[in-house]
DNA sequence: ATGCCTTTGAAGTAT
DNA sequence: ATACTTCAAAGGCAT
């Protein structure tokens, strides 16, 4: 599986996530198949951090730390944070265009005094195929969810590339979310989607998908309709309920990958449950060179830099617990005694040191999966052990014998792709999983969604 | 109306 | 330090 080594690099320190989940000659083989080696992608990695960007990062992650328990002045502060980030860009931020990227112009830190030369061919040579501009997709909002600017407002970016007018009070165009321009929204933001955008293009980018009301869900037209195009006179209604807008999350390499290529899925597989197309995604994912997921890879730093720069005083934890807290009541039912992994590697015989034991996740391979078994011992729903109960075949990790002797939440889900959920068990993502199931693994099929083309 | 499913990765909390 | 959890997107589906 193509994978960035992690070097340390990534401001985010991320990349020791980027663990393979395949075997290792595997792994191994397709390296050697690639021309990106090792240490082109340590020097990848090296170029993506560079000086500008990591005392930008570290300035802003020290910003944000600092303001993480300020909740007052909040409209304010980001207000002036953006003021000063802009006037950054004004400065020169913003200035050459990705060639990777023709519409999209990037901040410094990515082309850091010619160091990291765009034009490396080891980030942007990304094939596009399926004619899609590589942000294209990674745009929530495409431009059908856009009405032109106002016609007094800048449109010219080319140069400037994402000036966003500090002087102007976009609140006094647009209705803005009680964080005002502060809360413009990150997730290929302002910079990404107000080039992309073309001329007409409000330059602010504002509202943003990453913005979210209050009251959670929202159509992403919906959205921009009622924000970006709202009018003034709405404000009375805000004021009654002055709740601070929800930040979303920036988009990880995958997310992007996936909005990117969820169409293109989707129309090739005729399939539209989400769950079954994530699956063909995920092994698509891995199925991806190096060159490919670093584009993606780089393309969500950028996010992640950027949303930084927005929201400062964001932190993940801003939306941490909101969502229902199944996973732990699941937990708490089948908790009968999934085992600690230092239990389980205890259990198993494995070397506690080296070996990895639990459900799965990240950092090595479960020695107990390459074993044909489970990770965990599994436990039925009297909290009875039932142990390995199937073999893998060709690959394909055991798939539950019955739902009784398969608890969902005892199987890793990255080992399990095929999960016939209840919302996957209709006729055609019966099969279309059936179907995916026979190629898992078959990293160098070309064409892994081999589903039905019609019902 | 709300949550689940399903994926990977980032970043959070818990131990 | 490590393990584990939550949330990002998406849309059909179940409750």
């Amino acid at each position: 599986m193509p994978q960035l080594s992690s070097g340390g690099g990534d401001d985010q320190g991320a990349n020791d996530e980027m663990i393979s989940f395949k075997d290792e000659g595997e792994q191994d083989e397709k390296i050697q198949e690639n021309a990106f080696t090792e240490r082109d992608l340590a020097d990848l990695k090296s170029s993506l951090v560079n000086e500008s960007e990591t005392n930008q990062s570290s300035n802003a992650a020290a910003v944000r730390r600092s303001q993480q328990n300020e909740h007052r002045g909040y409209q304010e502060k980001h207000r002036e944070h953006l003021d000063s980030v802009s006037k950054h860009q004004d400065g020169g931020m913003y200035k050459t265009a990705y060639p990777g990227y023709p519409f999209l112009m990037l901040p410094d830190p990515y082309i850091p005094n010619g160091s990291m030369s765009p034009s490396s061919n080891k980030v942007s040579v990304v094939q596009q195929s399926h004619g899609m501009h590589p942000l294209t997709s990674l745009l929530p909002y495409s431009n059908d969810h856009f009405n032109p600017s106002p016609p007094h407002l800048p449109t010219d970016m080319s140069q400037k590339g994402v000036h966003r007018p500090q002087s102007q009070d976009i609140s006094g165009f647009y209705s803005l979310p009680p964080g005002g321009v502060g809360q413009m929204p990150p997730s290929m933001g302002w910079f990404s989607h107000s080039l992309m955008l073309g001329p007409g293009m409000h330059p602010t980018g504002i509202p943003h998908p990453a913005i979210m009301p209050p009251s959670g869900k929202l159509d992403h037209h919906d959205h921009y309709d009622r924000n970006m195009y709202a009018k003034p006179h709405q404000e009375p209604k805000r004021e009654k309920e002055p709740k601070k807008p929800v930040i979303k999350k920036p988009l990880n390499a995958f997310m992007l990958y996936m909005k990117e290529m969820r169409a293109k899925v989707i129309a090739e597989c005729t399939l539209k449950e989400s769950a079954a197309i994530n699956q063909i995604l995920g092994r698509r994912w891995h199925a991806l060179t190096r060159e490919e997921q670093a584009k993606y890879y780089e393309l969500a730093r950028k996010e992640r830099q950027l949303h930084m720069q927005l929201y400062p005083s964001w932190s993940a934890r801003d939306n941490y617990g909101k969502k229902k807290r199944r996973k732990r009541e699941k937990q708490q039912d089948s908790s009968a005694d999934p085992g600690s992994p230092k239990k389980c590697r205890a259990r198993f015989g494995l070397n506690q040191q080296t070996d990895w034991c639990g459900p799965c996740r990240r950092k090595k391979k479960c020695i107990r999966y390459l074993q044909g078994g489970w990770c965990t011992s599994p436990t039925s729903s009297d909290g009875s052990a039932i142990d390995s109960p199937l073999s893998p075949v060709d690959g394909i990790p055991p798939q539950p014998a019955s739902p009784l002797h398969n608890p969902l939440h005892l199987m890793p889900s990255k080992h399990t792709p095929l999960i016939l959920s209840k919302s996957t068990t209709t006729e055609l993502s019966f099969k279309a999983l059936i179907e995916s199931s026979q190629q898992h693994d078959n990293i160098h099929h070309h064409h892994d969604c081999t589903l039905p083309k019609s019902h």
